[in-house]
DNA sequence: GCCGTCTTCAACCAACTGGTTGACAACAGC
DNA sequence: GCTGTTGTCAACCAGTTGGTTGAAGACGGC
């Protein structure tokens, strides 16, 4: 399914609490416990948000000791803001190539498309 | 559950055949038929992908006739770009201003703050 | 008015998701 | 070596999702 990384990126954050970590990881790094705290659901619920947020290489999991310290990688926004970057821009100059078209276009070609009707000759 | 406008945008996008939808539309508009043609599933398959599309706002379906031409609305995307730069930014702020601690750190001030922030042991 | 085309609605199904509880692994501190 | 803390794993559950088929609505053409 949601298998190429996209989709993943896209996936993990569909969800407020994930983006919601997100936020506070991007001003420091936190503990999965530190993390639990503000919400209503248990500490597993939120490992499993990591990980589901690990997995789209949003964040990273180091080691010390029983703690594991959760660390935002901002740099897989970037794979986001490509594809959305990309997409918008070509939408844009569509329209603005339309509107030259429109602009230009003479009265005798009608945007009806003349198909078996009264024939425009 | 992705009530929020934002979490239905994202969760919008994290399908590949919706994204490439998406894509497809950036070029031009198309009907439901006309978007089914190059994928394996059924028309009312993509009639439902084109719902979530819709409800996320990310395109619009006009009428004309029995056909519903489907629109990409671009500006959408901005609520995205918005979300993500200001957390890329905010977190690449943040380490910028840790290097600086970092590297004005003396050796006899301990690293070990009164609140648990990300130290570094 | 009837037929064909385009599209959606409804019901159903398998798979995934986000949550739970309970058990357990890893480690610091006493 | 126990005990408490931190975190994950496993099993389970309800709700959502992405797909299907079948029926029906809306409309142009004859």
């Amino acid at each position: 399914m949601a298998a190429d990384s996209l989709s993943r990126v896209f996936a993990a954050l569909a969800d407020p609490t994930r983006r919601d970590m997100i936020a506070r990881l991007a001003v420091a790094d936190a503990t999965v416990n530190e993390l639990a705290q503000p919400y209503d659901v248990t500490v597993q619920a939120v490992s499993k948000h990591l990980r589901v947020l690990e997995d789209a290489g949003l964040v990273s999991r180091t080691r010390d000791a029983q703690r594991r310290p959760v660390h935002l990688e901002a740099e897989v926004f970037e794979l986001m803001t490509k594809w959305i970057e990309r997409y918008r821009r070509q939408a844009e100059e569509r329209y603005r190539r339309l509107d030259d078209v429109l602009r230009s276009m003479p009265d005798d070609v009608a945007p009806t498309p003349p198909i078996k009707t009264g024939e425009p000759s």
